[in-house]
DNA sequence: ATGTCGCGACGTTCGCGA
């Protein structure tokens, strides 16, 4: 079973580049976010035709998040945002797949960037990374074989960023936020890309300016964490560099997670 | 080069968010 997550940047935008990876890429799972556009807007039908059912929490001109899957979700066991956390975003949303060895619970979230450490807009990254972290911890007990991806928009360790030294401190960077990941990994999750040796200088998103694919000036945000009944099912997690070579690209590339 | 995208608004360019 393989599971995907891939920040699209407008799913307007990146329709086909969608469309084309998962030609060549027919995973069971493809978690998007990003898809900037209402649920109204959503292209079911494009994605059905490919194979995929959507569960979709969207949002026009920002944020929104979906599920696509080759299996049909069941639609009442749909979560969309954090229960008892009033937020005007659509960045969570979270289902359950039945699969070989039980069902699978996936959480797919668009975390909040933050902008600047001391900002609102920090202030409101951490609010929520901290009603994230009460969240799973119940999600978990009443879920235990469970995924959470998307786009952390936090940088792990210095090894997943282009300039640990230079942009130590700032945004994606702060100890605030590695705190929060590590809270998250305290939960008994388990980051699934450093279960195996990775190429050194691997990274999930990279800035449209400054030749910064090319000159792979990149961080890694985007992240694939597994509960720990799931642990030792984890056969292989690595990102998928391909579509961030072609033309008017998303500025993230997907990770692709297989499950034994 | 405050450098690139995508979106949307009383739009034919600008501000915002990333």
């Amino acid at each position: 079973m393989k599971i995907a997550t891939w920040n699209v940047n407008s799913l307007t935008a990146r329709l086909q580049h969608v469309l084309d990876w998962l030609a060549v890429n027919p995973v069971d799972v493809l978690a998007l976010q990003e898809l900037k556009l209402s649920d109204d807007k959503f292209p079911h039908e494009a994605l059905r035709a490919a194979g995929y059912e959507a569960a979709v929490f969207g949002q026009k001109t920002y944020n929104g998040v979906a599920l696509l899957t080759r299996a049909p979700l069941l639609a009442a066991d749909v979560a969309r945002n954090i229960a008892g956390f009033a937020d005007d975003n659509a960045r969570l949303i979270a289902a359950t797949l039945e699969a070989p060895g039980g069902p699978l619970r996936l959480v797919n979230g668009y975390f909040v960037n933050g902008q600047a450490p001391g900002s609102d807009k920090f202030d409101y990254k951490m609010s929520w990374l901290r009603a994230l972290r009460d969240h799973l911890r119940e999600e978990l007990a009443a879920h235990p074989r469970l995924l959470l991806v998307g786009d952390f928009n936090i940088v792990p360790e210095d090894r997943d960023s282009y300039d640990p030294v230079g942009l130590a401190g700032t945004i994606l960077h702060t100890d605030e936020e590695r705190g929060h990941f590590q809270a998250l990994l305290g939960l008994g999750l388990v980051d699934s890309f450093r279960l195996f040796e990775q190429p050194d200088k691997s990274f999930s998103w990279w800035d449209y300016r400054m030749l910064g694919y090319q000159k792979n000036r990149g961080l890694r945000i985007d992240h694939v964490l597994v509960s720990p009944p799931l642990v030792g099912q984890v056969r292989a997690c690595s990102i998928d560099r391909t579509p961030r070579k072609w033309p008017k690209p998303s500025d993230h590339a997907p990770v692709i997670v297989t499950l034994g």
